[in-house]
DNA sequence: GTTGAAATATAAGTATA
DNA sequence: TATACTTATATTTCAAC
């Protein structure tokens, strides 16, 4: 699906605050209401927006330490990737990972009590692991996601 | 501010769908309405809950491609650390960064067109920062966060 | 894009523990 | 005194035009 300026202002909006009444998205993006509800139904039917989500402090739902977790897989078979990928899905500890080319096969965003659930954690669910060879954990200071868009309709290819 | 089992609830319901009716959060949580408002407007004020963001496919906003650069700082002063900060948080090709402990000071997860935007953006807004030492780039072959709440209301201190 | 009926969110007032 | 519920009002959604 292409989009065209208005679906990428609608887009946009909705990546800052997806709770903004219809209404208001309407003006703020130029339309009537009736338009941008059924634009913004378009955009979910065709796997523009992929959902909507609350941004949760940390803190407030125990977890008071993060890590990067760089994992290594003991051979790069099809079977083992399948299964470590399936493992780390429904893992309560993983916040995101990241499946990455080079010497690390993952990097795996962890969200912990403290250093202690972090190491039974990282012992229990991937150094015990028999899909994984080594593993290499590094404490977050600070994670911050960015909730502009990265680019403009201008700027990729087939936005009208 | 301390969480009891049904503000874990809401927040957990609102992690999953932020854009769920208050009467039918109201419903899934087995409180009223107006209950269910005043709560979560308790949990924002508090800052429990931070935001609501749509989660967007990286392809229809133009994203060909994504990596995750390591950043080495050429000194750990703050002051270098403080502009590099600052520095990254209005590119719009950061989707997220991470500030780490450990011989790379920083992690910056990237959405990009191709892969010659990604060398002229990583030379442009890395390489060539006085404020950087080194650099390395990972392609990204698959990133998944999750949406599910790392731990039950019970598991965290603090919670009644 | 506009309008109006239905659904929903919000506020005020009331009860309850 | 806090929190939850009920009722009433305002807003929003959504479909017909």
């Amino acid at each position: 699906m292409t989009l065209d300026r208005i679906d990428f202002e609608l887009v946009q909006l909705l990546r800052k605050n997806a709770r903004l009444p219809n209404k208001e998205l309407a003006e703020r993006a130029g339309i009537a209401p009736s338009t941008a509800l059924e634009r913004v139904r378009r955009l979910r039917q065709s796997g523009v927006l992929l959902g909507y989500h609350a941004e949760i402090a940390p803190i407030a739902i125990g977890i008071g330490l993060q890590a990067m977790v760089s994992v290594r897989l003991a051979r790069h078979s099809r079977e083992l990737l399948d299964s470590f990928h399936a493992h780390l899905q429904q893992l309560p500890e993983v916040l995101a990972f990241y499946h990455v080319a080079g010497a690390d096969d993952f990097l795996v965003h962890v969200g912990v009590r403290d250093s202690a659930h972090l190491r039974d954690f990282a012992l229990a669910s991937f150094t015990e692991r028999h899909e994984v060879a080594h593993i290499e954990t590094k404490l977050i200071f600070e994670f911050r996601r960015n909730v502009e868009l990265p680019t403009g309709p201008l700027d990729a290819p087939g936005l009208a």
